[in-house]
RNA sequence: GGGGAGGUGCCCGAGCUGGCCAAAGGGAGCAGACUGUAAAUCUGCCGGCGCAAGCCUACAGAGGUUCAAAUCCUCUCCUCCCCA
């Protein structure tokens, strides 16, 4: 047993590294109570982190959430992921204007395994438990469901802002959507949670979670809830369906020209949020920002910074390279997508434009031809009927469009057209 | 259960006394100029196919009237509001 000072000075420890970056802890002297029985006892906390497995890819919005639980675990304490798949039946209607499309069996599974593989690059598998919520809540009768409907009121449930708004917007809620903070909450009772963290747009279901607790006779869990991450266009939340995100599974170029694009108004924020610095650093950061400091040259380090967290040093580099290879200097990038097309007699430019997935349809790719944003071997092609000459084996044809670039070879005639997996050297033309 | 208002392109939203409607306007998006792949501003594009003429698909769905329908009629589905 640790002497009461001690006890004291390493919650105070883990207070001030867990509520770091956090938006609110509630309530908070319940939470440094827990935080107090745990290192006494040396009990780790269980600290619950639920999503619902609709879009699997992990992007920098949810790292704020998993670096904190990353901080929980280096502490001692026990995460409990809730693969969401019932709760993924009804989608969450946090945020949402609309009711969300309902997921299949199939989807669940295949979602759930992607994003946990991403999930445990930055929290460690080792000190995680997962669970479906699909274990308690497949096994409930009609009536359980009853009873767990009437522990809250629908009062309370359209106090919640999203449902307010639709509700005065004139716009539908299922009642299935109403019982989405309910399914989450019990979830909270069945793991037993000490802590949630969620997003601050989760505070109302995180406290959903605190009263049926309360009312199953436990103790109920505290609640951390986190700042929200703005997304690449500076306004809304970053998400993958807004496609303001961007993904720790991208490849680094790609990680980095996004970061580049963030609005200025946002390096700090990103730092603080997503970046491995330390909060001194970013401060000094905050302050030659003020100072008249060209905020690029903190955006560039945000960026190298952040590749490097998920691809390794190296790579943080080298995309910087290249970024500044393409963009400053106004050249090509140093690296790019090769995509190897079948050969024909002719090769239309429009075709080749599509296949590459630089335009989404024929017309598209005649507009961009002709509004002169299409680019090949260096020379601007303003004639949509353009045909191509297919380089020799072993050449590739450099071509941009607007400011995306990639590389494409000649094939045999009839095969598919496929691309490489990685972006390859784009030999200097 | 009764009464009322609605469902238009990615979103919002005009049109709905039938043809000039691929459908005004705004937003988002893409591209060009400028630039720091920031912001602001200006310009162009913004259903698909076609070099083009043009053709096809489209105004919740299905039928119908008409030379011609987003626009008129019938039925169906969906949403919201008021009343019970």
């Amino acid at each position: 047993m640790a002497a009461p000072s001690d006890v004291s000075r390493e919650v105070d420890r883990q207070l001030a590294l867990l509520s770091s970056g956090a938006d609110e802890i509630l309530p908070l002297d319940e939470f440094r109570r827990k935080l107090e029985r745990s290192v006494r006892e040396g009990r780790p906390l269980r600290v619950k982190q639920g999503f619902d497995p609709t879009a699997p890819d992990i992007h920098l919005g949810h790292t704020v959430g998993l670096r904190k639980l990353r901080t929980f675990q280096d502490l001692g304490h026990q995460v409990v992921v809730i693969v969401g798949d019932y709760t993924g039946l009804v989608g969450d209607p946090s945020g949402r204007s609309k009711t969300r499309p309902q997921l299949t069996a199939e989807m669940i599974e295949v979602n759930a395994r992607t994003y946990l593989e991403q999930f445990f690059q930055v929290v460690d598998r080792a000190k995680t438990e997962i669970h479906k919520n699909g274990e308690w809540f497949a096994r409930m009768s009609f009536a359980d469901i009853l009873r767990l409907a009437s522990q809250y009121t629908v009062a309370r449930l359209l106090e919640r802002d999203d449902f307010a708004k639709r509700w005065h917007a004139g716009q539908p809620i299922s009642v299935h959507e109403l019982l989405y903070p309910l399914m989450q909450g019990h979830d909270s009772v069945e793991i037993r949670a000490d802590v949630e963290l969620g997003g601050t747009e989760q505070k109302f279901n995180l406290l959903v979670g605190r009263a049926l607790q309360e009312a199953a006779g436990q103790e109920p869990q505290a609640i951390l809830t986190l700042p929200i991450l703005v997304g690449l266009d500076g306004e809304l939340r970053m998400s993958k369906s807004l496609g303001n995100y961007v993904g720790i599974a991208e490849p680094p170029a790609e990680q980095f020209g996004k970061l580049m694009s963030i609005p200025d108004a946002q390096i700090v924020p990103y730092l603080r949020l997503v970046s491995d610095l330390e909060s001194a650093a970013v401060g000094a950061i905050e302050r030659d920002l003020a100072g008249g400091t060209n905020p690029m040259i903190h955006k560039k380090a945000l960026a190298e910074r952040v590749v490097a967290m998920y691809h390794g040093a190296e790579a943080g580099q080298a995309a910087r390279a290249s970024f500044e290879s393409q963009f400053v200097k106004r050249g090509r990038p140093l690296e790019a997508v090769l995509w190897t097309l079948p050969a024909t007699d002719g090769w239309p430019l429009r075709k080749l434009l599509v296949d590459t997935g630089l335009a989404k349809t024929l017309s598209e790719a005649r507009r961009k031809i002709e509004e002169g944003a299409v680019e090949l071997e260096g020379a601007g092609i303003k004639d949509p009927a353009h045909e191509v000459i297919p380089p020799a084996a072993g050449g590739v044809l450099a071509l941009r469009l607007g400011r995306r670039w990639v590389q494409v070879a000649a094939g045999p005639p009839g095969a598919e057209p496929s691309a490489s997996p990685a972006p390859v050297p784009l030999p200097r033309g």
